[in-house]
DNA sequence: TCTGTAGGCGTTTTT
DNA sequence: CGCCTACAGA
């Protein structure tokens, strides 16, 4: 820490470093240097004040975020950095629990479920309760419990307050899931928080012991957290009282996600001393830049007015390209590209291509492969999903917790060793009626009479389970990874099999295996008694995210969605498919709180750009295999036109589209008057609910052909499926 | 029990 | 379009 650090900030960003002591709220517009003021804050507290960096606690929502800031708090305090509890909300309660979970009757070796882990076990709390997976959607009644986990609503609370006969029912299936899930000592994503909650909540000197601990807190993205997190800090601030919250309700994006906006709000409430700090002063982007994402955001109703301002005056106008399809679309991005890395001397990792959903990714990827450039799709498939590293990984899950039923289910027959459905299903019912763990319940099932046939197989995978156990008892990550993939002979399966599928599952196991070994080496001085480097490992794999190990040093173009883009910048930016139905998108349009928030997301599209955007949509686009039709997203309305200019591939030998719903683009510099008509028609895709003036309510789940002749079926709330031709259905946005 | 295939269905966004 | 599930046949 040294003055410099200190004076290369500005009067409010200094104001927020200096002001330790009290609660203090800190807007933080796009690019106004926030992370810069946490990283310095922290250094301050420790290389000025004295503080000990143990007890510092900043929480962070990507572990990608937590490692960038203490990569700057390092370079300004050196080892004191490695003290300071810097993690995202996850990992801090994942840390917390292996301590404690005890207390609330959980083993502490608990598993972690991912969302596919957390689906099969709401499928069989449907099993159990005899639903048909048809008349209950399990990935909606997952969903629908997240939401209570989110809001911090236990099963009995949520049987209390259910109204009709389907929530009832919906609470009660949110019992057997939790239920199920203690049995199986796992935790899914939620439960690390709420759990946490819970555990402060009931054992108040536990809580004493960390609210005493950490006499400063700070919390990074503050706009996204929900209620449960909200509690969490505040249960955990509330002895020292020295919280600094660092937000903009501007970028609320993950409302859908729990996060709530009461929590800024609640701030001042709950803290009536608090000192608000606003940080306006942007430092990424060029003034047209700014001015037009501001222009699109100013447009949200509930919302406080707030004033953002540049640095960087003038500036290339926002660019705005309009593509008859997707493919031309990418394809004219992508020859931006490579003539700007040809012509300008650009690199490559200086452009970001961004999109509303990850199949949008699909076709920039082929412009980008039959152009030769490099690329990396940040987010979408994680690593750690892939299929046979999840299997690698339930085999040593199963092993620390064999009570752990998903991992079980997921490797019991893989490599193939003759223990099918039938007999899972079996020890299923064998574990329900005798109220054990599913492992047991499979040797239960051998035993019996009924078994019989199997139980030499599950006899030779239960001994393999135990040998392998007593093999990875001290085991480093990968040892332990390697010895798996050789004693079950899922190698040997995949080399016998050969094929270039084959060989790239090979590939990523091997991919695995070295990143055991980097984990390894990165955590060679930890020592920790209780918990071996294994778990270590395998906390870490539960947590992480492909966004979090992205490292734009590699000199590749970078694809992402909008969501993923927050936090970083780019010196020029794409924001692709700006169309109605895609962006805002058409499950976003339910009410004027999901169309805002699909505003703010643009927002933070456009904001990432730090010298270049352009914002491009297309008239048609494939989606789900069939075209479909699009309209210019209202948002480009809403861009001031002063800072728009309209553009078209310069590309000879690129034969200009075929315009055949809009003038040509030459003639009008910004003019989208077809875009104020009825949206309704502008785009249909399954999923969308649309009102029929004399059919009432219903919902898309159908479209056939295209053109004038487009058909859709409809499933009303009353009046049943009926087939219309959109043409003449005069249908609304329901 | 395993493998192949036909049909259905889906996409927001993610720690 | 591509993935997953259900089902038929060996």
């Amino acid at each position: 820490m040294t003055e410099q650090d200190l004076e290369g900030l500005n009067p409010e960003q200094r104001e927020a470093v200096l002001h330790t002591e009290g609660p203090l709220l800190v807007l933080a517009g796009a690019g106004s240097g926030k992370t810069r003021v946490l990283t310095t804050r922290i250094a301050w507290l420790i290389g000025s004040l004295g503080i000990a960096p143990e007890g510092i606690l900043a929480v962070t929502f990507t572990n990608k975020a937590a490692g960038e800031m203490r990569e700057r708090v390092e370079k300004m305090c050196g080892d004191a950095a490695a003290g300071v509890w810097l993690a995202t909300f996850h990992s801090i309660c994942v840390r917390i629990l292996r301590r404690d979970i005890s207390h609330l009757g959980y083993a502490r070796g608990f598993s972690i479920y991912d969302e596919a882990d957390s689906l099969g076990v709401v499928k069989e709390a449907l099993r159990r309760h005899d639903i048909d997976p048809k008349a209950e959607d399990p990935r909606r009644l997952r969903w629908r419990i997240d939401q209570w986990k989110n809001a911090g609503v236990l099963p009995h609370q949520a049987e209390a307050s259910a109204g009709d006969f389907e929530e009832r029912r919906a609470a009660a299936l949110y019992a057997t899931y939790q239920k199920l899930l203690a049995e199986a000592g796992a935790l899914d994503f939620n439960d690390l928080l709420l759990l946490t909650v819970q555990l402060f909540e009931r054992f108040p000197d536990v809580l004493g012991w960390y609210r005493r601990r950490f006499q400063y807190v700070m919390v990074d993205e503050y706009q996204d957290t929900n209620r449960v997190q909200y509690r969490l800090i505040h249960q955990l601030a509330s002895e020292h009282r020295n919280l600094c919250v660092v937000g903009d309700p501007d970028q609320s994006i993950y409302a859908w996600r729990g996060a709530d906006i009461r929590n800024i709000l609640d701030f001042e409430r709950d803290y009536p001393d608090a000192t608000v700090v606003k940080l306006e002063r942007n430092y990424r982007s060029t003034s047209p830049i700014l001015e037009g994402a501001s222009g699109v955001v100013a447009h949200n109703v509930a919302r406080r007015a707030r004033g953002l301002y540049t640095e960087r005056e003038g500036g290339a106008p926002i660019r705005l390209f309009e593509a008859q399809d997707d493919r031309e679309e990418a394809q004219f991005v992508v020859r931006e590209i490579v003539s700007a890395v040809r012509e300008q001397g650009r690199r490559y990792g200086d452009f970001a291509i961004f999109y509303r959903t990850n199949a949008q990714s699909r076709v920039f990827e082929e412009q980008l492969l039959e152009y030769d450039v490099p690329y990396v799709v940040v987010g979408g498939v994680r690593f750690y999903d892939r299929a046979e590293v999840k299997d690698a990984l339930a085999y040593l899950r199963l092993l620390r917790q064999p009570a752990d039923s998903a991992a079980l289910r997921r490797i019991v027959n893989k490599p193939a060793r003759g223990i099918g459905k039938t007999t899972v299903e079996a020890a299923e019912r064998e574990a329900e009626s005798q109220g054990v763990p599913l492992l047991e319940g499979l040797k239960r099932f051998a035993d019996s009479e009924a078994g019989a046939r199997v139980a030499p197989k599950v006899a030779r995978f239960v001994e393999l389970l135990e040998r392998l156990t007593r093999e990875i008892g001290s085991a480093s990550p990968s040892e332990a990874i390697a010895r798996v993939l050789d004693q079950t002979g899922y190698l040997v399966d995949l080399e016998r099999e050969g094929g270039p599928e084959a060989e790239a599952r090979l590939e990523n196991l091997r991919e695995l295996v070295a990143a055991a070994q980097d984990f390894e080496r990165a955590n060679a001085e930890i020592r920790d008694e209780e918990r071996s480097l294994l778990d270590l490992f395998l906390d870490q794999v539960a947590l992480v995210s492909d966004l979090d190990e992205y490292d734009r040093r590699d000199e590749v173009v970078s694809l992402m969605t909008a969501h993923s883009a927050k936090g970083l910048e780019y010196p020029v930016v794409y924001l692709s498919g700006m169309e109605e139905g895609v962006f805002p998108h058409a499950g976003a349009l339910r009410d004027d709180a999901g169309l805002e928030e699909e505003r703010r997301l643009c927002y933070v599209g456009m904001t990432r750009a730090m010298e270049k955007l352009t914002i491009s949509f297309a008239q048609q686009r494939l989606r789900f295999g069939s075209r479909t039709f699009g309209m210019p997203s209202r948002f480009l309305d809403e861009i001031p036109p002063a800072v728009v200019e309209r553009v078209r591939p310069r590309f000879s030998h690129v034969p200009p589209p075929a315009r055949t719903r809009s003038a040509p683009p030459g003639e009008r510099a910004y003019d989208y008057s077809y875009a104020q008509e009825s949206h309704a028609e502008g785009i249909v895709a399954p999923g969308l609910r649309v009102r029929h003036p004399r059919l009432g309510n219903g919902v898309i789940v159908k479209v056939l052909g295209n053109g004038p002749s487009q058909k859709i079926d409809v499933r009303f709330e009353h009046a049943g499926l009926k087939r219309l031709v959109l043409r003449f259905a005069n249908l609304e946005l329901g």
